[in-house]
RNA sequence: GGGCGAAUGGCGGAACUGGUAGACGCGCACGACUCAAAAUCGUGUUUCGCAAGAAGUGAGAGUUCGAUUCUCUCUUCGCCCA
């Protein structure tokens, strides 16, 4: 008997993959289509286990819908723009563009080493010129339509590196590389408007069914839609102004109203710019990041006015106007109403500045003289102290009704408020797609014609210079169009954009002219499956349903707003983390155990290690495993076994030596089963029906759970399978339906582990182009016993197996007759029976 | 601080709309093969109990004939947002 050389098996079918190009989609209208799209990896040097469970769900699931008969699209591409390019070029003197090509060619083999199911015929990068063209193209589209537009915004700029840095690269309120404190800084930038679609990016989450619950609340809250109300605040004390405009959520604390704030960007600013102390105030606020977190940790200060604030519900209450750091410009009108006992960020300020702290809502009806004394008190119950607002409850009442006093009065208005922002996508970087716009000598913005897209990047680059790299390039950044001199944007877009569209891509990928076809999209979207890391739960999701929309407006034959129709996200794959004694990590690979408890290090047994919690893999704890050794120790088929099978999908897994080697002997031990299988000659005559059952009934299982992701599960029922055959090959008789049923297991099995399946049914001489999914035969699905459990007051007494053809009366006097029962219901005053029909019956008895 | 989710044997986990808790795998124990070991195969494996039986799904209550599943309170952990 032969042992199963995973090696030849898996190098040889993935040969025959690539030769006949078995898994190239064409449009075929007689076919339903479905489109299943992982999310496409960036480039980072090597896959990790991360990338191995993504891409194995999605691997199988296209399989499986193949299968089905339905027209699979399963591409593949990379995300290839982005910093660590830009980084690694740096530290290593590379080109950012020949590290990162070398990367996608090393993990182009690796995952074909996974055996995926892809259609390279459709491979994309985002960092080719064939790919930015159209974005470009895409790009000035969109700014045709006004959903493009270019102001002054904020940056967290690093003083030392003299560069931009993104929010999650300023950690602790300093850069992640330089470690200086991070300054607000004033740049020109691009912005997309999704604020334009803010109400229906919302509404049409209710739209997504086949989305994570999880997933849509966490777009509902970063959306955050909120009721509010616009007050116009009459102001003393100044000749340059007479009131100043606000947003607030809590009109109704407004009684509690003890300071006006205003942003340093505000535009009574322009009236303190000769104040020195003005000044030098400001380039203090400037010295605070630019996220929300940072603004709430950031000490809060401020800069009084002389200007008075009048509470527009009693003309006699006064309070200061200052300028303070936690006022943003983009948020409202740059000015806030401080109330500082029902807003903890208002109570900071007030406690700094002696500012008055009076309570206006009351926790319950009960204790009338509550007064907020060492926090802010923020929840629910009732208003106090405010005249003809009080008594109302909070939060319902109190806001609407207070907007309506205002609205009433004039002195305010209802408004609906979103903390979605526009979607800032200028990058100072050289590692990304140039921006398709120049200025000309009055720096109006001209837009690149559509003959000379795409702006390519320069190839030949100094990049350790400060800042943007593409600021030095003087040459590239000259451009005559239409006959006058400009210059280049030297901004690059966000890789996020590179990510929004990329799906439609994939529909037309060898497209030279369009970004997309209609006629391919029309046939191929929206996506079926979407599926990837819940990390890009909100932004690259969000993006992206932004995108499609914005590419939609407008647009008469484009009605797509959803590009994905279901999402999965999948859990991460986690290892326990080893530190020696000067507690640095250390690489399982340097670890040994005898006993699974007490551990050393390979190279010195001596030397103890410590077992750490089992956590998320990353390179910086050093618990990671690397698929490709994995893979060549295994073989790919063990791979994806192990990673469906410990954990469902969605939660996050533990790899586990004892899991993938148990992994490879299953499928050494059904290799066994099926070389058994092939040699055997015999023949036989009698119809075996509890073969047919037991393979019709798991098939009908294998298939409700492969369509809810129960991947674990359908693993379970696969080594269930295993010994059932295993058994039935022990019989003397096998069955004449034994080969026709072991085939549809083969089928089965094919999504989970293509290259044994395959490998298998060639054996038994068995056509593997064009496979089916076996048809179950619903007859076998039934069985003609039954199985009654039988509880005395709900407690389980012992299991009955009926035929069909008993009637009710005389199977409860049945089981009321046994001895089992007997002893527990004989003279005993039964109260009730409750019957249920195929399951289960119980006697309800006095006790 | 807010939102969401989770908690089941020694471990990972299973249980469809409330109806036999612990499928399947790992580990462990015993047995077979072997001079021996590894590998392989077989049997057993929630706890207590010789058994009949009893207890049991983080803790506590509730609804129900019946709760891992539904409701409330609490504890711990995880994720996201701040």
């Amino acid at each position: 008997m032969e042992r199963y050389n995973f090696k030849l098996i898996e190098e040889k079918w993935q040969k025959q993959w690539h030769k006949n190009k078995t898994f190239k989609s064409e449009i075929d209208k007689n076919k339903k289509k479905f489109y299943c799209l992982e999310m496409f990896p960036y480039p980072s040097g090597k896959i990790h286990m991360g990338h191995v469970r993504n891409y194995t769900i999605g691997d199988v699931l296209s399989r499986y819908k193949s299968l089905k008969n339905f027209n699979v699209l399963h591409p593949m591409g990379w995300d290839s723009f982005g910093m660590p390019a830009e980084n690694a070029a740096k530290q290593n003197n590379l080109n950012p563009k020949d590290w990162t090509e070398e990367n996608i060619q090393v993990m182009k083999s690796q995952l074909k080493k996974l055996g995926l199911s892809i259609d390279w015929d459709r491979e994309i990068s985002t960092c080719s010129p064939k790919y930015y063209k159209h974005q470009q193209k895409i790009f000035l589209e969109l700014y045709d339509k006004g959903l493009v537009y270019r102001k002054e915004s904020y940056v967290n700029w690093d003083p030392v590196d003299k560069t931009v840095l993104a929010n999650e690269q300023v950690i602790d309120g300093k850069g992640w590389r330089s470690g200086a404190f991070v300054e607000r800084k004033k740049l020109n930038q691009w912005f997309f408007k999704i604020s334009h679609f803010s109400e229906e990016l919302l509404g049409d989450l209710n739209s997504l069914e086949h989305w994570p619950d999880k997933v849509k609340t966490m777009q509902k809250n970063w959306i955050g839609k909120s009721f509010g109300c616009e007050i116009d605040f009459k102001i003393e004390g100044s000749k340059n102004v007479s009131s100043i405009k606000c947003y607030t959520t809590r009109p109704d604390t407004l009684f509690g109203f003890s300071f006006l704030a205003l942003s340093v960007d505000h535009p009574l600013s322009k009236f303190y710019e000769s104040d020195k102390k003005f000044v030098e105030f400001k380039n203090e606020c400037s010295k605070t990041g630019t996220t929300e977190e940072s603004i709430a940790q950031a000490k809060k200060i401020g800069f009084k006015t002389e200007l008075m604030a009048i509470n527009p519900l009693n003309n006699s209450l006064k309070v200061p106007v200052y300028f303070a750091n936690f006022v943003l410009m983009d948020y409202g009108f740059g000015a806030v109403f401080g109330c500082p006992a029902h807003d903890q960020r208002d109570f900071d300020f007030a406690k700094k500045y002696n500012l008055e702290i009076k309570t206006v809502v009351k926790p319950n009806n009960e204790n009338d003289n509550y007064e907020v004394a060492n926090e802010a008190y923020t929840g629910s119950g009732f208003i106090i102290n405010s005249e003809f607002l009080d008594g109302l409850s909070v939060p319902d009442k109190s806001i609407d009704e207070t907007i309506n006093i205002l609205e009433k009065r004039n002195l305010g208005k209802k408004k609906t408020n979103y903390r979605l922002k526009d979607w800032g996508v200028s990058r100072q970087r050289y590692w990304g797609c140039p921006i398709p716009i120049a200025y000309d000598e009055n720096n109006n913005v001209i837009k690149i014609p559509d003959k000379d897209l795409p702006v390519k990047l320069p190839e030949n680059i100094e990049l350790n210079t400060n800042g943007n790299p593409l600021d030095s390039q003087k040459d590239w950044q000259n451009v005559i169009i239409d006959g006058k001199k400009c210059k280049r944007e030297t901004d690059t877009l966000d890789t996020f954009v590179d990510s929004s569209w990329y799906y439609l891509r994939f529909c037309s990928a060898n497209d030279l002219k369009d970004p997309f076809k209609r006629e391919d999209i029309n046939y191929w979207m929206p996506v079926d499956q979407y599926i990837g890391g819940v990390e890009h739960a909100i932004l690259h999701l969000l993006y992206s349903r932004f995108f499609m929309r914005a590419i939609s407006l407008n647009n008469e034959d484009s009605y797509l707003k959803e590009p994905f129709e279901g999402l999965f996200t999948q859990g991460m794959v986690c290892h326990e983390t080893y530190k020696d004694a000067n507690d640095n990590w250390v690489n399982p690979d340097e670890v040994l155990s005898d006993d699974g408890k007490n551990f050393y290090m390979i190279n010195d047994a001596s030397k103890k290690v410590m077992v750490g919690p089992s956590e998320s893999m990353s390179k910086s704890k050093k618990n990671t495993i690397d698929p490709e050794k994995i893979i060549k120790e295994y073989g790919a088929d063990a791979v994806r076994l192990f990673i469906l099978s410990d954990s469902p999908p969605e939660k996050d897994i533990q790899w586990s030596d004892t899991g993938i080697s148990a992994a490879f002997k299953f499928l050494q031990k059904f290799w066994t089963l099926n070389e058994k299988i092939c040699s055997n000659k015999k023949s036989f005559s009698k119809f075996d029906e509890s073969l047919e059952k037991f393979t019709n009934q798991i098939i009908e299982k294998i298939n409700n759970d492969l369509e809810r992701f129960g991947f674990n599960v359908v693993i379970a029922s696969i080594h269930k399978i295993y010994s059932h055959y295993n058994q039935q090959i022990g019989k003397d008789d096998w069955g004449k339906n034994f080969h026709d049923n072991y085939i549809k297991i083969l089928k089965i099995i094919n999504p989970i582990v293509p290259h044994l399946a395959n490998e298998c049914l060639e054996k038994l001489n068995q056509p593997i182009s064009d496979l089916r999914w076996p048809i179950v035969k619903k007859e076998y699905l039934k069985d003609e016993t039954f199985t009654i459990v039988a509880q005395v007051n709900g407690k389980k007494r012992k299991v009955f197996y009926f035929k069909k053809s008993l009637d009710k009366e005389a199977l409860i006097n049945n089981i009321k007759k046994d001895i089992q029962i007997k002893k527990f219901v004989d003279n005993k005053q039964i109260i009730k029976t409750i019957y249920v029909e195929n399951k289960l019956i119980n006697f309800i008895i006095k006790v």
